[in-house]
DNA sequence: TTTCGTTATATCCAATCAAATATAACGAAT
DNA sequence: ATTCGTTATATTTGATTGGATATAACGAAA
């Protein structure tokens, strides 16, 4: 049995965290449920962990990457913009090319 | 001010982590210093952490990364093996590889 | 103006993790 | 035998984290 590489990236802005795996996956559920606390269900995690999370994404991206409606028509919502959509595909991008460069290197420890 | 992308990379064997970034810094205060409580204190963390760390590092490698020895002329102390130095090797090396392969992929989000 | 489901926030409690402390076992040297 | 500094381990305390709960604010629609 041979060791495996594993790997975790993440985008930090001003040394605060934007985007790693957690955050993407919470961001996705958004855009398909269309609200934070039905993303937060289907994520099983509280809301309390999704909002916190959302809130520090929001705050540390350059531009709004969700827009959160209070009130109204179903009680709200929380809407991907087109730079959090944006964002997602390049973390997505990124992290898929580490994978495979990650597996490249596998040649380096298979024989330890 | 743009964003950085930051990396984690770890080996591990049988669903244990293996090597870490933390795991080789101890390692290498070992073989600097010759014994884990100095090595403990140069790494300013506690002995406990650092023998959990290290016992953690030799159950899941295949062979020892380092010998232990009690008692005796200075109390005792830990030596890397051979393997262990091949081991940090290869992580430091697959590490400095990965820096600069995400280093490459800044330009995806440069303009973000 | 009442209802509704959501966002936003505070509070409390449990659980997990880290630090600090204490102590036994060890073996070469004296 | 005693000393010494180390490895190895248990215990306790404190800190941080996460879950559960409660509640206010909101605004469109009925």
């Amino acid at each position: 049995m041979s060791y495996k590489i594993k790997s975790r990236i993440w985008i930090e802005s001003e040394d605060n965290v934007l985007l790693g795996e957690g955050r993407v996956h919470l961001l996705k559920a958004i855009d398909e449920t269309g609200s934070l606390s039905k993303a937060a269900k289907s994520l099983n995690i509280s809301y309390k962990k999704a909002w916190q999370l959302l809130d520090s994404v929001n705050k540390s991206a350059k531009k709004p990457v969700t827009i959160n409606s209070i009130g109204g028509k179903g009680g709200g919502g929380a809407q991907l913009t087109k730079y959090g959509k944006s964002l997602i595909k390049a973390f997505d991008e990124i992290n898929k090319n580490c994978w495979a460069f990650l597996d490249e290197q596998l040649s380096k420890i298979e024989h330890l």
